[in-house]
RNA sequence: CGGGAUGUAGCGCAGCUUGGUAGCGUACUUCGCUUGGGACGAAGGGGUCGCAGGUUCAAAUCCUGUCAUCCCGACCA
């Protein structure tokens, strides 16, 4: 490809409206145009990187025995009521109508479609196991898109589903997907951490995420690890043990007693005005879950995780409630306290879930819903709970204890990249997708499903490497392998040089550009840093000598070398790291 | 949903306080000159100033409404 016809357009200055890396160079170097928020257009150089990441995904689909196929991104409701989701997906599907004013959706994930292929195909024993898997754009209205390809509401996306006999079927076959996406993940350059995770709206018993572990604020999750066994969680799904600490409240109250608490209105005035540890007091926290409030209970200095309290209902929406809320549900129950004070005592109509590490705790402090008062010396008996449950709600945090082995843990930034879910019979039982046995009885397909966000992948590689200059694209990935820079076309021999070693990378199959645009070195030498060719061919003054220049963008190295020898450093260099 | 900010040329911005029909940088076109890290000079093309009302002789500028975009937050009691 001559630079001079490549259809893009630098910028000298990094978009105003991006925040994380991968987004600014992305729109700085010309791979991507916003159309809406979360919406973009894949310019020829991003539809290169987004094609060689799709081809290294098909084939060790392809290897791991998995097939291709393309299902519609247009779907109507019944699917979608069939498996209940219709009412839950909520918001975030696109909705939209036909000209019969039927229902319908754009697709923004096909465990009902795939259900509904596989139950009018699937129907012996014989044919199973299956592995079905598709590449194609997904659509989600996020509440909000940002950081770019990231978080879009338009997306591409990697989905798989299989279809086994029984758990056993399906344990092989996670194992072998997660086998696969290593081997994908490194195949693009990408270092990843696979995590036990939380399996949210899709629903389902294990899964686990592939995490690009990065240091900017592209890494929306924060993703727990030990370093001396291996274990590693998403903080929706991580657990620990706990340091040792006061959680009994013996030595600061005789006995157990309304004590006046003026003013208390956090833990912090709360535990100094009784000078007693944040561990002796019981923590009241009232969320919204699906419309209706439901009190949390957790040890006053720690965190609820709020996606692990949602699971313990078994909701798929949460927020914490307002105070206009929190009085309301108060007057329902005949107080009138104030936030600071609230307690579970005598909330008879909403459900009270309580941290497994709140059985541990003994006389301790807890708010009675009147203002200014708190009980102390309490136990959970004393408060005559009836409609309460205990689950682990608990945020995991730093300087707290591996589950596994004791050792601390520690937490880092995570781009999720891919994912792989355990379904088990969540969508085969609902929609009666079932195959017949040997003995002619019939049962519901076992399943799993496994995606990888083929763009989110692509601007993961940017948020991994990159400089000041611009992006480092590995050779794999790259939407070229490699420019040649001529610096002055104007001189004859340059030109003729940088001519012969385009034509023959070309003939050895290399992806190049020759840069053939009337501009000052410096130009060329910025746009190709921006743009981040793996390796660039500078042919100037060194010419005299019989000489080119070779570098290389992610390591900076370079060398002098006869035009000859770098073609075949080239050629070698770059099929090694395809 | 709540709060804040911003909408002026492809991109990045100024002008608005104090109304007089639009400007800078970059990108684009042409010419000259230059050619190893975003040169220089000259001449050009490109904008119903987000949209709709209103005030006024006159509105990018003032007023009202509306739409859009970006950021933050969504209450840890």
């Amino acid at each position: 490809m001559k630079m001079s016809k490549l259809f893009v357009q630098t910028l000298r200055e990094f978009p105003s409206d991006a925040e994380v890396i991968s987004h600014k160079m992305l729109g700085r170097a010309g791979f991507i145009k916003k159309l809406a928020p979360g919406i973009y257009t894949f310019m020829p150089l991003m539809w290169k990187v987004l094609k060689k990441i799709e081809n290294i995904v098909r084939e060790e689909m392809d290897r791991a025995g998995a097939q291709e196929l393309l299902m519609p991104f247009v779907q109507p409701k019944e699917l979608w009521e069939e498996s209940g989701r219709w009412e839950v997906y909520g918001k975030e599907l696109m909705r939209l109508k036909d000209r019969h004013d039927r229902d319908m959706c754009l697709g923004p994930t096909h465990e009902e479609i795939i259900t509904s292929v596989a139950r009018d195909s699937l129907k012996s024993y014989k044919q199973l196991p299956v592995n079905l898997y598709q590449i194609q754009s997904k659509f989600r209205d996020e509440i909000r898109p940002r950081y770019g390809l990231l978080r879009g509401r338009e997306f591409i996306m990697k989905d798989a589903y299989s279809f086994d006999l029984d758990e056993e079927g399906l344990d092989k076959e996670y194992q072998n997907m997660a086998q696969a996406y290593k081997r994908i993940f490194e195949r693009c350059g990408l270092e990843t951490k696979m995590v036990q995770s939380d399996s949210g709206a899709i629903g389902g018993s294990v899964s686990h995420e592939f995490m690009v572990i990065t240091d900017t604020d592209a890494g929306e999750n924060d993703v727990f690890y030990c370093n001396s066994c291996d274990y590693s969680a998403n903080s929706n799904h991580a657990v620990s043990n706990l340091p040792d600490a006061v959680i009994d409240g013996k030595n600061y109250f005789a006995e157990t007693k309304v004590l006046d608490t003026p003013n208390t209105h956090s833990i912090e005035e709360l535990s100094e005005f009784l000078k007693i540890p944040s561990t002796l007091i019981l923590k009241s926290l009232v969320y919204i879950i699906d419309k209706k409030p439901v009190i949390a209970l957790i040890r006053a200095d720690k965190a609820v995780e709020e996606t692990k309290l949602m699971n313990a209902i078994g909701g798929i929406d949460i927020r914490i409630a307002s105070s206009a809320e929190i009085a309301e549900l108060m007057a329902e129950h005949g107080f009138d306290a104030i936030p600071g004070f609230i307690g579970p005592k005598g909330m008879k109509n909403v459900p009270i879930i309580a941290d497994e590490t709140v059985k541990d705790m003994k006389n301790f402090v807890v708010g009675i819903n009147e203002t200014d008062k708190h009980l102390v010396g309490a136990n959970l008996s004393d408060l005559d709970i009836e409609n309460l449950k205990y689950a682990d709600i608990r945020l995991v945090e730093q300087g707290e204890f591996c589950p596994q082995c004791g050792k601390p843990l520690f937490v880092t930034k995570g781009i999720e990249v891919g994912n792989i879910f355990k379904l088990g019979t969540k969508y085969s039982k609902p929609m009666n997708a079932v195959y017949t046995d040997i003995e002619g009885k019939t049962h519901p397909y076992v399943m799993g499903c496994y995606g990888i966000g083929i763009s989110r992948t692509a601007a993961a590689a940017v948020e991994a490497h990159y400089d000041e200059y611009g992006i480092k694209w590995s050779v794999a990935i790259a939407p070229y392998h490699v420019v040649i820079v001529p610096v002055n076309i104007n001189d004859n021999e340059q030109m003729q040089i940088a001519e012969n070693m385009y034509q023959e990378l070309q003939k050895a199959g290399i992806e190049v550009v020759l840069d053939d645009r009337d501009e000052r070195a410096g130009v060329k030498f910025k746009d190709a840093d921006l743009i981040g060719f793996p390796y660039r061919v500078t042919v100037g003054k060194t010419i005299s000598e019989g000489l080119v220049e070779f570098k290389v963008r992610q390591t900076g190295e370079q060398e002098k070398l006869s035009p000859e020898k770098a073609v075949e450093k080239l050629i070698e260099n770059i099929k090694k790291n395809l």
